[in-house]
DNA sequence: CGGGATGGTCGAACCGGTTCGACAGGGGTG
DNA sequence: CACCCCTGTCGAACCGGTTCGACCATCCCG
């Protein structure tokens, strides 16, 4: 069921029937309705592969994936839907690219082969070759997070450093001298993620600024590297108070270990961070925290690329959100008394 | 950077370079050489749309979302990602396709318009009309899930059946009596969806069999609507000593509710239940369940989806998975005592 | 009433690959 | 030596759309 079945059976040239479905030249209402009828008749759609051939155009966004590969934390699972549901109101697929196996491979794939009009990044690094990749390229991308030269870029993006800072300030408000700070997993901060970066600093400046006394940590991506990460920090340092995490998966681990060495939330500690809501609720006590505001970003994130592709050469743009901070329940004020070294309520 | 321009400076046609690169035609050492050469030096891929356009293969598979669309759960995040890496390995690309904002659109896209070769379809339903569908249209496709009609379709799927009956075994032959059930949401439950049913199915027969005193629920798929639920249960029968649930996303508030109730698990009260791991290990106590195996579910989908491309009249394949229960925290045996109607541990 | 817009349609070229048939030349076989 | 087969290459057709230029009617305006 191609154009020319369609002509034919309207009796008409493989023009017209373009030209009707197009509307990008007039077509008189006898044929267009007589053309329609047999498309509805036949159920034809123009195939995507000749249409994007003709016209260079695939209507496809290609998102590409974490350079760390292992595992998706439920953030990347909130920016994944909210694009692909975004794209999809603009007319777009979304073609997944996972740029942690073989990152030349993939890529080359996308852009060589021109698989999709445009691309969405996750998991930006401070330098990262696949943005710079790109722009050498010319190529329509948009960053879910900043580079270190923000400027050349069009993205969206959290402020890591504001948001950590602003944790810092709530646990100092409530009194808290003692704080550590979990981050992503080393391998990460090493590869120079920015918000694994942005957060630290952010969490360092504020603290000095303060005078707190802190330690930083990393920590894996996962339950069992929360819970060993917290028995770390008690270690290091008992006399801590309270944390700040970046590290979502970690979340559940960092409250067991929590609940294993007696320290009852937010009585004895204090626990905040920055998460998508979503996470934060699961927890109990639910999470003191600023939330990461996934789906907004992921549709935001495709305004933009789509807003670049209609016009190729406009000037980057931008956008760097600080979601307040919700309290939840996961934090107050700093006890009086030294904690307890062990609860009642801890499991063998 | 097309194939005529490689042709010209290879000083040969274009179908030799076709030859040389398909490999489909004997092709001489020095003109594949001469050929590979160029190539190199100008960094030419073959554009993905004229080669579909030419050979009917667009090399991409469709993975189509959920029809509940709201949100999105922690094994679906499993699924994707798994799904997009062996794929890969295949070479394929994968497009993802959100069946629930508006299913007839989104399936025009992929099929009529030709942009996949094949969908991967999740979260089936036991009527599933996307199915049907696809059936009748001789289209390839691979299942995450089973119909009610297992026979016709390919799919790899969880006994759910088995899964829920091992949970209720499991319970009863720690002494309990009272058992709740915790499905998904009364909306999923409506539509159909087969872990819902097969789930519950399993469960009520089982526990039957066990001369278990139960009730079951449905519940909201997040954090809040598991506390809601787990006060519910504890209202209806304040004698329920366990539950088995299969909402993976009310799982935190669960354990909330407990808690709030002074319920402590495993001592007061045993949850079960059929989660992915990694969650099954955020929660304290660690979850004792059977283990969805989403990594390997997405792997094998699409080993059997490529396997239905390269011969496509092959009669239907299935793979039924049915994971052992992974003994972790939060089981025991039934206390002797009537538990008390509050801890001392409880948030204000 | 002549001439220039305007509306409506067609044929042909094009996008960038793949593939088929044809053919030239060399080597082996009867 | 005639024949055939195999290797290596080319030109042309094709996949299914889009788009440009040309053409013929009308219609409006001066």
């Amino acid at each position: 069921m191609n154009i020319g079945e369609i002509a034919k059976r309207a009796g008409v040239s493989r023009s017209t029937v373009s030209y009707a479905l197009s509307g990008k030249r007039p077509v008189s209402n006898d044929t267009r309705e007589k053309i329609q009828r047999v498309i509805d008749d036949l159920g034809y759609r123009p195939n995507a592969s000749a249409r994007a051939l003709a016209n260079g155009r695939t209507r496809t966004i290609g998102l590409v994936f974490p350079p760390a590969g292992d595992h998706y934390t439920g953030m990347q699972l909130d920016f994944i839907g909210s694009v692909v549901e975004a794209a999809a109101a603009y007319d777009y697929d979304v073609l997944l690219s996972p740029s942690g196996v073989d990152r030349d491979r993939s890529f080359q794939r996308l852009l060589g082969e021109r698989r999709v009009d445009g691309a969405i990044l996750m998991e930006i690094r401070l330098q990262d070759d696949r943005v710079d990749h790109l722009l050498a390229a010319h190529f329509p991308a948009v960053c879910i997070g900043r580079t270190a030269q923000p400027e050349r870029d069009w993205w969206v993006g959290l402020d890591h450093t504001v948001l950590a800072a602003a944790c810092v300030h709530h646990l100092a408000d409530l009194g808290h001298r003692r704080v550590a700070f979990v981050n992503r997993p080393e391998r990460l901060l090493r590869a120079g993620y920015e918000s694994a970066h942005r957060g630290l600093d952010g969490f360092t400046k504020a603290a000095a600024e303060r005078g707190l006394t802190v330690r930083t940590y990393t920590c894996g991506d996962d339950a069992p590297s929360g819970q060993a990460c917290l028995e770390r920090i008690l270690h290091d340092d008992p006399a801590t108070t309270a944390l700040v995490t970046l590290n979502e998966a970690a979340l559940g681990g960092l409250y067991r270990g929590l609940a294993h060495a007696g320290r009852h939330v937010p009585r004895d500690f204090s626990v905040t961070g920055v998460v998508a809501a979503r996470w934060a609720e699961t927890v109990t006590p639910q999470l003191t925290a600023a939330d990461v505001p996934a789906a907004q970003m992921g549709r935001l994130a495709v305004e933009l690329l789509v807003e670049r592709l209609d016009q190729p050469d406009a000037p980057p743009r931008h956008q760097l959100l600080a979601p307040p901070i919700s309290l939840r329940a996961s934090t107050g004020p700093v006890g009086t008394v030294a904690p307890v070294s062990a609860g009642s309520d801890v499991n063998a």
